[in-house]
DNA sequence: GGTTATGTTCGACGATGATCGAACATTCAA
DNA sequence: TTGAATGTTCGATCATCGTCGAACATAACC
């Protein structure tokens, strides 16, 4: 048997988990990267109507939060969308973004 | 039989879910809410470090949002967490918060 | 080596929202 | 009728955060 016990999800963590996932730029990323395969898509290709710098800042926090993970190649820095890990800390969460 | 497809809840409706839940004081409201009976705490009754116009302001917010409802008693303001109403709407996102 | 592409860092700006106190309205109680 | 209790409204203030451009770093490509 694995201790799959609920963690307690402290109020801190979950109000991090609500300010990642309340900014709609960072709920199209999200969506964008569940559409793709993990790691096939660099922060620079995704559809957005932010500059630059404002993606880079979108990324630390979902990052921060616990939502994705990155990996550097060669020039670009990959995504992988962590949906199950982000799912068990915060059931429910994740699915009620990626349902549009 | 019911007509209880799946609402399709727009991204502007989750916005404004996001942002009602996201707030550290409204989800104290929601957990002293869910604490107790319905209809039995009235708006000056609950243990916040508020003040009493930023109550009101909190109160609007959660009720905008549908998480509940208010009926005046005489003097004071009565409130009923609508659970079912908003679970329905947004699966497992009330859950979270009341799980501390 | 020089140029282009991809991201980050930094400082600044602006909008939004949480907060408060004072004034007001309403209801209940003495 | 007077006073206390309960809430709301209205401005004002303050902090946070999303946003940008400019400068920088690094890697790929010719």
């Amino acid at each position: 048997m694995s201790t799959d016990f609920r963690t307690p999800a402290t109020d801190a963590a979950l109000q991090g988990a609500l300010d990642a996932v309340g900014d709609p730029v960072r709920r199209s990323i999200l969506r964008q990267l569940a559409a793709a395969e993990p790691w096939t898509i660099a922060c620079g290709q995704f559809d957005l109507p932010v500059s630059k710098s404002t993606l880079t800042h979108h990324f630390r926090s979902l990052v921060d939060a616990g939502l994705l993970e990155q990996r550097d190649e060669g020039n670009r820095r990959m995504n992988r969308l962590l949906r199950d890990e982000f799912d068990r800390r915060f059931p429910g969460l994740l699915d009620l973004v990626l349902d549009q």
